[in-house]
RNA sequence: GCCCGUGUAGCUCAGUAGGUAGAGCACUUCGUUGGUAACGAAGAGGUCACCGGUUCAAAUCCGGUCGCGGGCUCCA
């Protein structure tokens, strides 16, 4: 019978040849090399039979999709171990994820970091034996008594679609429900490291049991886990909890609470520059800026409905209007979104058609009561600044004006070089508002990301109970995603706060309302750029530009004039005058991440030049003093 | 909030059979006046997160609380 290779050339292969059959027919290295297949696209094991006419493609540990098989394989091969070491365990899901693989286990006993090295050595003693995984078809009713004794397996089986095939996968003594495909054999595993355990949600349910799962990672060569590991390495050095804190941008302090940073000099100019970069380009395209108040009377937040389905989240209390004698008790409650006070703000006037779309924006400091374990540093803390803002729009705006918030997102994250993704959320079970009206919004946020070219996914269901929403995910330096911009529709506020515009024939309409953000936080915002750039801030960006390094006192005069040259240009600009030598000065302004370092000695005094060293090349000689001022005053943003 | 781990000077960390603490950096003073990534000397700095227990004796062992880290859940 003939098959059809990825190249296109048709091959002659024996009647129920197997994939693995392909590869040798193929070629010897090509036998020895490959660890699984594809037969029309569908990825199988090596032994699987090829049918005539299909197209098959063979995969090696070159292959995009091998990693992947491999990681899985070895997933199995840890539970088989935890199996083996804890009797008993309950084994749940064990996929391959973007790093490694992970397993979770119910248990009884706690698996700690401290128990890795026994599951890791009865794992290479596993791999040593490399012996085969063999899969086998079964029925629903062999699947059950199969795993019976697995609750989790047992669950799940229940849960597949009727007369979907069931595959189970034997490994030693191991065996697990599993779709495949899976490594020939365990042998193939060349290198594998646990990396953390961690508790997990059976189903990623709460309310469900809670799951001991471990992480771990592996490779086809030892190589190239020592490359990752040292990877990891490095970016654990970018953390902007770490630079943050060498680079004097913010602090935490116990005494203050939880997720509520406070900003050190740099950090507070860096905010700033930030602020006042968007802010013009803000003012560019129409938007006008509002400043509304921190607290509120809980009457806004029970007119929002905030009152009632965020109450934990967010931070009240009571204050006496009275005196003592007849206390008169108000409870006031502090912003976690800006939205109410612009609506408040809409609201002062009587609006018409002809004035939309009214975009309102605001750098906005908002606090929100998050769970104590989902505060990690600048990305995710209790208190931070939203550049928000609300757009006010007629139903024939939306598209144009979710389009022109998209242009100007891209614009954001191409300048700091981010890569992002976008995802527009649905409608989720929980939910206010007719069919009609998420499916048009949804089609409104599909329209305007599709013309703006922007590649998105659906997320089906993760939309806000008031309004489905496209958000921006960008990655931190060990690949985790954040939210950054996002837009999104809110049917619940303009119908609470009953705002409207007057049409051409003088009716009263609703408008449409957009909520979005760009940074999202600028916290975040920043810890994420902290991150992208180890620290090293662009020139306009970075909270000291320039360190001036006197060689001996008698160049200070000369190196304060200097100063003051550039600061007229709003350069900013620090004198090291410590009483250290020069390269002493050097690596502590490197290490600072300054951008362009000055050093001035009897000849550039003689001279009226600068010694010029900037932060990533080094030494790059000398030029005029004036040349240098106009470098600095070309990073101006103002 | 949940699971696992962790908490020694401002920072990075030593302190392993329980016997009331150490280094480097940073800081202060003095010296040094230097030519492109880290000078010399001296000094100061800690109720070993907090509370309780075991013990003649606790940084060290046990319990609790709080903080921090990694996940999970959540993220208006």
């Amino acid at each position: 019978m003939n098959i059809v290779l990825p190249d296109g050339t048709v091959k002659e292969v024996q009647e129920g040849a197997t994939v693995a059959d392909v590869a040798a027919s193929i070629g010897a290295g090509l036998a020895k090399a490959a660890i699984a297949g594809k037969i029309n696209g569908d990825l199988v094991d090596l032994n699987t039979q090829v049918a005539a006419d299909a197209k098959v493609e063979i995969i090696t540990a070159k292959s995009p999709e091998a990693l992947g098989i491999l990681r899985h394989s070895c997933a199995h091969i840890m539970a088989e171990a935890v199996q083996e070491l804890y009797p008993g365990a309950q084994i749940a899901f064990g996929p391959e994820t973007a790093d490694g693989f992970f397993y979770d286990f119910g248990l009884s006993d706690s698996i700690s970091s401290d128990d890795f090295q026994k599951i890791e050595a009865k794992m290479a003693e596993i791999i040593a034996a490399d012996e085969p995984f063999v899969r086998e078809v079964v029925s629903r009713e062999q699947a059950k008594e199969i795993f019976a004794n697995q609750k989790f397996k047992a669950e799940h089986i229940d849960d597949l679609p009727e007369g979907e095939e069931i595959s189970i996968y034997r490994h030693g003594s191991f065996v697990d429900l599993c779709s495949g495909p899976h490594i020939p054999s365990a042998g193939v595993i060349g290198a594998f490291k646990l990396m953390k355990v961690a508790g997990a949600y059976w189903k990623g349910d709460a309310n469900n049991e809670q799951l001991q799962r471990v992480y771990g990672t592996a490779f086809f060569k030892k190589k190239e886990l020592a490359e990752y590991l040292t990877n990891l390495e490095e970016a654990e050095k970018r953390d902007h909890r770490k630079l943050g804190r060498e680079l004097g941008i913010y602090m935490m302090d116990d005494m203050a609470g939880v997720g509520l940073p406070m900003y050190l000099p740099a950090g507070a100019r860096v905010i700033r520059l930030l602020q006042e970069w968007l802010r013009r380009e803000l003012y560019r395209r129409g938007y006008d800026e509002v400043i509304t108040p921190h607290i509120y009377k809980a009457d806004v937040w029970k007119t929002s409905g905030h009152y009632g389905y965020y109450h934990d989240n967010m931070y009240f209390f009571q204050i006496n209007e009275g005196d003592e004698e007849e206390p008169r008790y108000s409870e006031y409650g502090v912003k976690p979104m800006n939205c109410p006070g612009h609506v408040m703000l809409y609201k002062n006037a009587i609006h018409s058609y002809r004035e939309m779309p009214i975009r309102f924006f605001e750098f906005g400091t908002v606090y929100r009561h998050e769970l104590s374990g989902a505060v990690h540093g600048l990305m995710r803390a209790r208190g931070f600044t939203q550049d928000d803002a609300h757009v006010f729009c007629r139903e024939d705006q939306v598209v144009d004006e979710v389009c022109a918030i998209l242009d100007l997102a891209d614009n954001i994250m191409g300048e700091f070089g981010f890569e992002y993704t976008a995802e527009i959320s649905t409608r989720p079970e929980k939910s206010i508002g007719t069919d009609d009206m998420w499916e048009k919004a949804e089609s409104f946020l599909r329209q305007a990301i599709e013309r703006r070219g922007i590649p998105y996914e659906i997320n089906p269901g993760d939309g806000a109970f008031y309004g489905p929403k496209i958000d921006i995910k960008v990655k931190d330096a060990i690949g985790r995603w954040w939210q950054c911009s996002t837009v999104q529709v809110d049917f619940n506020l303009p119908e609470r706060f009953d705002i409207s515009y007057r049409t051409a024939d003088n009716s009263e309409e609703r408008p449409w309302m957009l909520h979005r953000a760009l940074f999202g936080s600028i916290e975040r915002f920043l810890g994420i750029l902290i991150e992208h750039t180890t620290g090293n801030l662009p020139l306009w960006l970075a909270p000291t530009q320039v360190v001036i390094i006197p060689i001996a006192d008698r160049h200070l005069e000369a190196a304060n004039e200097i100063a003051r040259k550039l600061q007229q240009v709003e350069g900013r600009v620090s004198v090291y005058q410590q009483n250290e030598p020069m390269r002493v000065k050097i690596a502590k302004a490197q290490a600072q991440k300054v951008p362009f370092m000055l050093v001035i000695g009897d000849k550039e005094v003689e001279e009226n030049t600068v010694s010029v060293r900037t932060r990533e090349e080094g030494d790059k000689g000398s030029m005029s003093v004036d040349e240098f001022v106009s470098i600095i005053e070309g990073a101006r943003i103002l």
